[in-house]
DNA sequence: TTAAACTTTCAATAATTATTGAAAGTTTAG
DNA sequence: CTAAACTTTCAATAATTATTGAAAGTTTAA
């Protein structure tokens, strides 16, 4: 397999994946795209090299820097702007861990919290809901945890922990 | 709040974050339904309880069965069937691990080295992109690692993890 | 057997989500 | 200022995905 065709299998697979987890297609794409990319791309580049129109480019580029993966960059003397993506995979996780926190597991664990919290009316409902919800908030808050940790207290503790566990 | 009200935002909830998650709004909210159900439900209640067609809970359950966290149970008596959710949180996770390594991250390892082990012509393209798929291919392995441990080696593994690093 | 009770399948349709492209908005060079 | 170069927005539309419901399939009681 050569270049072309391993990158474009590459910007394909993350795509499709992607729409997996919850980020669209062309989003993803261009993450991959910028991924792989030695030197930044303007609009135009992305545009033309995932055959998207302007107004799909500029959402899409919008959300990735929402994300905190993508970042606007003023070239010299060039009047359009450019773009380019995190390049460390480690600061990519916790990137993308401390988002899925945010918008995801917070609110789901405030739920759990609110639900879970219900007084028992003596119905085996009403109990087996209770158990199970806070066994649920219990979980989600763990692995909130661990997400937390990720991200805040030590930039390379995913690595060291890895290799604690595993080597 | 009480129950029928905290019932309904639970499988409301769970419904929404199933869909940023890839699971179809019906698949997760039968899986919330039978999860805080103390007793099997039939093909009947489900339909009703989430007002769904018969066609639609048949194919989300047997999704939910091909994920290995619902079970079809007869019950004596009845000609129908009946069904439950797994109960056990720790367990649910490991099932759910274990089928996203399975469905996902294994098969973009099995990309990642494909596209990663190109040969360099020199350019500066090759360069980084063989560089940064290198990188994600590292990353990608270590998870699914990581993943196969929670799933494989030791059933407790998760919580006296947790417990030895956050507490 | 047979027929009632139940489940699955799948083509049609509805609902949702992504994409386009052109108008409106913004920035900057001169 | 003004106009060219560029970006963003958003209503219209396309593409995708989920849902329905009825026909076909399966199981079991008698």
């Amino acid at each position: 397999m050569e270049f072309k065709e391993a990158k474009s299998k590459f910007i394909n697979t993350w795509g499709t994946l992607g729409s997996l987890w919850g980020i669209n297609k062309a989003m993803a794409q261009i993450h991959a795209l910028l991924f792989v990319s030695p030197t930044p791309l303007s609009m135009e580049d992305i545009m033309e090299e995932l055959d998207i129109s302007r107004g799909n480019a500029s959402m899409n580029l919008r959300g990735l820097m929402d994300w905190g993966i993508v970042y606007k960059i003023g070239v010299a003397g060039e009047r359009k702007e450019f773009f380019t993506s995190e390049k460390d995979v480690t600061e990519l996780s916790r990137q993308i861990a401390k988002e899925r926190s945010r918008r995801e597991l917070q609110p789901t664990i405030r739920v759990l919290r609110e639900v879970s919290n219900i007084t028992d009316d003596g119905s085996a409902q009403a109990k087996e809901f209770i158990k199970q919800t806070k066994a649920m908030h219990e979980l989600a808050n763990s692995a909130d945890s661990m997400m937390n940790r990720i991200v805040n207290q030590d930039k390379n503790w995913i690595t060291k922990t890895l290799l604690k566990l595993f080597k």
